[in-house]
DNA sequence: CCCCATGATTCAAT
DNA sequence: ATTGAATCATGGGG
């Protein structure tokens, strides 16, 4: 009523005079019709202002009918331009309209997360890989495969629900604003609206509508950070690697005891194989080297078992690759994973053993031949006098062969006969 | 509930 | 980047 008020006496200071005033007037005449000719175009241009403004008030059909009514009156020409003026006298139409929303930060950081952790973006395919680079790049780079796909099933989840949203909010968006359009521009017949206003009021729905947007993002943000922690909890949670997998390690570590440094490729063959991850291996092969190291006795009994674990797969190896060619060297290149420095030593080391076990092993399974071959000249050592190891020990780097030399003191009970006895395991 | 084994993480050294 | 060492945290056996 305020509004009503104020553009009423604008009006009255407005100067009509000049427009002229032409037609028959359809709608009922004002009531007190009586007075001067000025009075009574006062009082017509007063009961069509009061119309327009309590157009809203009425029923659609109503409405409808007065303002057609409106829009025939004699005076809506004279009107139209009076508020048009009014309106430039009081920059209703410039108001507000240069104010070009800048970038929000919070927004461009909400998309860029969202971008980042692969929910929004191009389709699929980038959007899983985006989430295994995510997930690769928080802690370490452990892909746990059961946990991963679970993870990226959650993260597909998310993507939907917030499409699927986002889109409904695009549709409503767009339908609201073109509603908006339509009445604006069917309303610019009874009263002056710019196009740059309605590109304004636009904006303002725009606006409106990319601030519940936001919310979306925000609450979608939220859900994968959710996930994204319960995800990494998952994967902190310990669990032990299937016993196979586990021989398979051991298998490799006590095969390779003079070296337990497993090559990236080894380390892939090795997860493949126990089916986890390489990153896993590097941790085993981390946490027994150390442990082994801390206390080798503890792990003797291990290191016979699966010394004569791979000393009867080696013979088996061993015997067909005999069969199968006779001419191949006793010194044939060993299966890579040896240390450089100790294999001109560990040659001579190999031929003596061969002698000293009287077997003849041929064949490319040398290295592990060479284990078992040393762990049982391990023990010989300790019955002997222990010089056996000085050459293999390799000083060279003095840092993990120190600690086998007192393997050899370890134990002098346990002999060759009993390592293969004891395979219960 | 305690204890130990074990996978994972962290941090410094190289 | 890889390794060693210390440490954390959990699972499982007693």
């Amino acid at each position: 009523m305020d509004d009503q008020a104020r553009i009423m006496q604008s009006i009255g200071g407005v100067s009509l005079a000049g427009h002229s005033v032409q037609g028959g007037m359809p709608l009922p005449p004002p009531h007190g019709h009586d007075g001067t000719d000025g009075d009574g175009r006062k009082q017509d241009i007063g009961d069509i202002l009061h119309q327009i403004m309590t157009i809203t008030d009425q029923s659609l059909d109503e409405a409808q009918a007065k303002k057609h009514g409106l829009n025939c009156h004699r005076m809506k020409p004279a009107l139209f331009s009076v508020l048009c003026e009014i309106k430039e006298k009081t920059g209703l139409s410039i108001r507000g309209a240069q104010e070009e929303d800048p970038p929000d930060p919070q927004l461009m950081r909400l998309d860029n997360m969202l971008l980042a952790e692969g929910v929004a973006g191009p389709e699929k395919g980038g959007g899983s890989a985006a989430a295994a680079a995510a997930a690769a790049a928080s802690g370490g780079a452990a892909d746990n495969s059961i946990e991963h796909s679970d993870y990226r099933a959650k993260l597909t989840q998310i993507r939907q629900i917030y499409h699927t949203e986002l889109e409904k909010y695009e549709q409503a968006c767009n339908e609201f604003t073109t509603h908006v359009m339509n009445l604006l521009r069917e309303q610019s017949r009874t009263r002056p609206i710019s196009p740059k206003e309605i590109e304004r009021m636009v904006g303002i729905i725009h606006r409106k509508f990319s601030s519940i947007q936001m919310q979306l993002k925000q609450s979608t943000c939220e859900a994968v950070m959710i996930l994204r922690s319960r995800f990494l909890d998952a994967r902190r949670k310990r669990r032990n690697f299937s016993k196979q997998a586990t021989e398979i390690l051991n298998e490799y570590f006590y095969s390779h005891l003079s070296n337990p440094y497993p090559s990236e490729e080894a380390k892939e063959e090795l997860a493949k194989k126990c089916s986890i991850t390489v990153s896993q291996v590097s941790n085993w092969f981390g946490n027994k080297r150390i442990r082994y190291k801390k206390n080798i006795g503890k792990f003797q009994e291990e290191a016979n078992l699966y010394a004569a674990k791979t000393a009867v797969n080696a013979a088996h190896a061993a015997a067909a690759a005999v069969q199968n060619s006779q001419a191949n060297s006793p010194t044939t290149p060993n299966s890579g994973s040896s240390g450089s420095f100790s294999l001109p030593n560990t040659g001579d080391m190999f031929l003596s053993m061969q002698s000293l076990n009287g077997d003849s092993y041929q064949g490319a399974q040398v290295d592990t031949l060479r284990h078992v071959i040393s762990q049982t000249a391990g023990y010989n050592d300790a019955l002997a006098g222990n010089t056996m190891y000085s050459p293999h020990g390799l000083n060279a780097n003095g840092g993990w062969q120190d600690a086998r030399t007192p393997s050899s003191v370890i134990s002098p009970t346990e002999g060759p006969g009993s390592v293969h006895s004891d395979t219960s395991n």
